[in-house]
DNA sequence: GTCTATAGTAAGATAGAC
DNA sequence: GTCTATCTTACTATAGAC
């Protein structure tokens, strides 16, 4: 909080944008700081390396990813739906930075793997909560995982739009998530209303 | 086929092991070449140039794709559990390759996500083709592709072996695509045998 | 806080010996 | 077919002016 410098945000959205539209190689300090609009010594002056500016995006994930538990939390629809339908989205700030550290990952920057280990544990664990079994919150995560897989797929993301492989085919898939909570509770009370 | 030289076999298996272990940026011709025991000219002489390198990949993902659907097809279990079942299975030649092709399709390789959207296609059709039912092929590629993205995601992967987080779960997930493939039975006859 | 200029390094690729 | 030596380019990072 504290209003960080705009300069400083505009930096690491061009960093993230560039990451995800044209891989983490075409992301160098001259690129991302001719999209944020500055030189390459302003940037340097925000960020002191090229790590600092990656750490800057595992920052924004955990930040982002905290936001969206809340949401996932309080979706009238319930966490499993929510999480489903929203793993389609592209474009969102955490989506945004999910791939982007995602990318990172795949270079193996410190810390990246973590970070998204943590941001996937969470939802799991509010899937599970909902749903009271193992097998389903797993199920579950899969068709989310599944889904987020083909919409991240290089070639397929549109940004700000649903992807267009599950345009129409979503409605479908949490027909599929509605069914799995259903036999959850006929596991958990086989014999309870 | 014709045996090509074993030189280039060595050359295309070391950069593909750099490329998932390490990411597309630490395998630089050099640490290629090093890692196949030859000099950077002698990888030159085999690949004219980088991209000619990644080329080689994608060609080996096609033939390896191809292979595998053959199996697919002749698998006794039948396609969709064979596809999630193998789905999860990392270090095989197909899982190398594909990984490789994904992250040659993040920094925009031409050529990459063609390669992965056909390879992914066929999967489909032989599984549409088994279940019958566009939504239910959609659902049991999603339980693979979820599987995968865990097996995949960095962090996760062990090499010739079945990925941590999914040994025990596996079972779960097939049993999963039993009662998919019920489901499309019903739907497709419902009043038949 | 942002710029230009530049040092230092590493990468991709070529040429020619063996 | 494989090597060493070398050229060229591009990237990260520093220094110091404004």
């Amino acid at each position: 909080m504290a209003r960080p410098p705009a300069a400083r945000e505009k930096i690491l959205a061009a960093y993230c944008a560039i990451v995800s539209s044209e891989g983490e190689r075409a992301a160098t300090l001259e690129a991302t700081a001719a999209r944020a609009g500055v030189s390459k010594g302003g940037l340097l002056y925000h960020f002191k390396s090229k790590d600092a500016l990656a750490d800057g995006v595992l920052d924004g994930l955990r930040q982002a990813a905290e936001a969206d538990l809340d949401r996932m939390r309080q979706s009238p629809e319930g966490p499993s739906r929510y999480f489903v339908r929203t793993s389609v989205e592209t474009g969102t700030e955490l989506d945004t930075f999910f791939v982007v550290v995602m990318r990172l990952a795949a270079g193996q920057h410190p810390g990246a793997a973590e970070a998204l280990a943590a941001v996937h544990g969470s939802w799991w664990q509010l899937i599970r909560e909902e749903v009271g079994d193992d097998a389903v919150a797993d199920a579950i995560m899969l068709l989310g995982d599944g889904m987020y897989h083909h919409a991240a797929m290089p070639g397929s993301s549109a940004p700000g739009s649903t992807a267009g492989y599950f345009r129409g085919r979503l409605d479908a898939v949490l027909d599929q998530v509605d069914e799995l909570r259903a036999l959850a509770r006929s596991r958990t009370s086989p014999d309870a209303g």
